[in-house]
DNA sequence: CTTGACATCGAACGCATGTTCAGGTATGAT
DNA sequence: ATCATACCTGAACATGCGTTCGATGTCAAG
């Protein structure tokens, strides 16, 4: 019955009462107290918590502040890198028209519903977070843009784009948005599709055409099977 | 009439307090006591201190959780979301093996060029970044799969999968390394490329498949022109 | 001056929480 | 069998720490 900690490493218990201690921080922005790590992960006696407790900190897994209730931290666990808070202004689909950037509103960029959270080292190191916005892409319209229904596409706020770029468009020619590479030619303009087996779209310079802004990011959250 | 208090919300003290809390966190990792509170801040009686942080809270401005030792937070003003740092292990391609996963091995996830950094919030709940690895896709042979040259996909190391999962394989007969939504049918495995219009591949039960991991995100950094 | 809301103090109270100890039970080596 | 080691128990103990309360000081309104 009794578990037998193989010889190097942590055993079983070390490694759930580590990962205990990270989800309780992370929820309740304080340490657990040695009682509350007992109870969650089936240890009946505080001094059996404590126990294990020395053992990682002996180990490096976590600094203790004797005496100090709840005065433990995982080492090494804080990666916390700078992240950049991202609003979602809403969708964008193939029919309908681009959400409106209100230049100079301040989003409420609090509520991680309606965000993505982003590390700035993803990013290019000049975007400080204003000019910046997210689309939820809905429908398979930007399949040819390798972009497919419930991708994230981080954006950065323009109203026009140098050859190369990917932009965001609304063609009024057309009545549609798209996400294209934006080249600038003769006397027209060439929206490529970033998948390289699609046709490009002209569109002659006398129309109208309508950049919204650059895409910096492209996120997808693959589901899991419930 | 009222009394006016103090022109602002917050009175001097009220702000040290709340600066202290903030400090205080960030360089021990757990919250101060009533008691440490007062010793930092000038004030000589716990009731003090907690007749402010009653204040404080009562203006949302600090989360106390009652009756727990160090139990109160800051709220708001938290700029940072936890991340985790994804060792990127190598690339993908199609003639080229997978890098091998070695399990029980702790990756050196503290150099950021080898990993990218994702906000946990974007990750299913479960996920505690031990079994997570991410690959960089090189080459266009994962178009099928909606993903191009450059991408980063995040996995979880899994041996077998579930229908509907997106997996990377190995495919001894054909030699090559794929990402594809994973399906069991009768006496054969269907893997199904993401992007409709392309048809799947079937590979009977008896033939070797390797299956690497599951797929979780894919982050594509659109390039920008310089 | 009196009143009353606000701020402060000091002390006591009591639960929360870390610490310690005197034993138990298993497994493996001697 | 004997001993050593790792793991576990339960309880007692000491103290950290939040809470409560009566007393005092301050200041502006009545």
């Amino acid at each position: 019955m009794m578990m037998v900690r193989k010889s190097k490493g942590l055993g079983e218990r070390h490694q759930k009462i580590l990962d205990f201690i990270q989800e309780y921080q992370r929820k309740y922005k304080h340490p657990p107290s040695i009682r509350e790590i007992g109870e969650n992960c089936d240890i009946s006696s505080t001094s059996v918590v404590n126990y294990y407790l020395d053992q990682l900190e002996k180990n490096g897994y976590i600094e203790r502040d004797r005496k100090i209730s709840r005065g433990l931290r995982v080492i090494g666990a804080n990666t916390s890198v700078e992240t950049l808070r991202i609003p979602i202004l809403g969708p964008i689909a193939a029919g309908l028209p681009l959400p409106e950037l209100q230049p100079g509103v301040n989003y409420f960029t609090d509520n991680e519903i309606n965000a993505v959270d982003v590390a700035r080292n993803l990013l290019p190191a000049k975007d400080k977070g204003a000019d910046l916005y997210a689309l939820e892409v809905k429908g398979e319209s930007m399949i040819d843009a390798m972009i497919n229904d419930g991708d994230i596409v981080v954006m950065r706020r323009a109203d026009d784009a140098r050859n190369g770029e990917m932009v965001a468009v609304w063609l009024p020619r057309d009545n549609e948005a798209t996400l294209k590479y934006f080249f600038k030619e003769k006397d027209r303009y060439r929206l490529q599709p970033a998948n390289p087996t699609m046709k490009p779209i002209f569109i002659n310079k006398d129309e109208p055409l309508e950049i919204k802004g650059k895409v910096v990011m492209v996120i997808r959250k693959v589901e899991m099977v419930a």
